[in-house]
DNA sequence: CGATTGGCTATTGTCGACAATCGGGTCCAA
DNA sequence: TTGGACCCGATTGTCGACAATAGCCAATCG
């Protein structure tokens, strides 16, 4: 839906920051649309974790605590060790060639967007990465739950690009690259979690530093 | 929401049976409610994982295939054993008698049902049993994610208690409430994951039987 | 002076009517 | 016979108006 669309962009570009509350009547004014229709497409992006309902109060941008970001790399460590754990099966006992190709073109991707420099490109091909690995796993539920927390880490990427870090970012995610394609199951799982842990860190690390200031 | 309520009953308990078609305007007439107010309760059921929304059509009840058993089972496996790891080193670490109180408390729930041979109440102290460890590990999204998984389970147990055999389900679950208790992390890891790998099996083996018939 | 009650405003919750769209069936023509 | 265009019923999508509710501020009472 188009009215979805331009909100969760707005989200996602951090054009609408973390705990904007949002009203349907102001929206729908100023989309030129209906609050029915407003109210579907909030009921979307509440459905996909960017916004939250507070009853006869309204709506507010998802704002995340030192709590939450541990909460969503925890999560986040569990799907991908999962996912991970799924698809270096399948590279193992099949030869399945076009899934080790698959992930090393997002890596390509990856590494070229670190050289050219350009922060937005770098996330996308960085969130690229983990999404094939993800979409890899066949896994219907497992990429939609993903996707809830990706999009909510996005919020946070988004608005404070202190995370990405061009010259290590390369260097962080190779074990995982690699331990998969050769289908070591047991070292992909294990690169999944410890990456996870260690972006789980800079985020907690980043929030407090915020909550502080 | 009283009318959510009414609709997600109907279809945890089995009345509304998986894949039938639900339409705004009967329902709105069944209920004696405007669209508008069936339209939010669909939403709310689709969040829930227990409806999907065709556009232009209609919703249906979430249908199961064998795949999607697969897909419950595997991540629910992953949920369980990230609330296993993060509640047994709780245990572990601090005196937190509390939680191991609840577990055991959960676990007699447990029991006392299957001795009293109640379906519906078994299957209640076996869900609850679950949800009390996801509870424990103090992680919302975990069991806002969990709970989505939960519900659509639940629509298949309802409507065919083909999974429960009382006999069994207690020493099956004794693993896990012990290695929690006792806090030993590695064990009450494998003991959700080995769990949930029974449990899977047996509920694909059921809809591949069912799909055959 | 503090707490509680009452009303007021802003916002969501609910409603019925109309517009847009989808799927299937029919009719026609090649 | 078969392919395709068209029409029609059913259903959701959208709209504006009214009802219900929460939160706030002031006035009142102890």
């Amino acid at each position: 839906m188009q009215t979805a669309s331009a909100l969760r962009q707005g989200i996602l570009e951090g054009k609408i920051p973390p705990g904007t509350r949002l009203t349907e009547i102001r929206m729908a004014e100023q989309l030129g649309v209906s609050r029915a229709t407003i109210r579907t497409a909030f009921h979307q992006l509440t459905q996909e974790g960017l916004i939250d309902q507070i009853p006869y109060t309204g709506w507010m941008v998802m704002s995340l605590s030192a709590h939450d970001a541990w909460e969503l790399y925890t999560l986040r460590s569990s799907l991908e060790a999962l996912a991970s754990r799924l698809v270096a099966t399948e590279i193992r006992s099949g030869g399945a060639s076009a899934m080790s190709t698959r992930i090393d073109d997002a890596f390509g991707k990856l590494k070229s967007a670190c050289a050219g420099g350009n922060r937005k490109q770098i996330a996308d091909a960085d969130f690229g990465l983990h999404r094939t690995i993800i979409d890899l796993a066949g896994h219907r539920r497992l990429a939609e739950q993903y996707a809830q927390v990706e999009r909510q880490v996005r919020i946070y990427i988004a608005s404070s690009d202190a995370l990405l870090d061009p010259t290590t970012i390369v260097g962080q995610h190779r074990p995982i690259v690699e331990s998969l394609t050769v289908g070591d199951v047991q070292r992909a799982i294990r690169a999944a979690i410890d990456h996870n842990e260690q972006e789980g860190e800079k985020l907690v690390a980043h929030l407090a530093a915020l909550g502080a200031h």
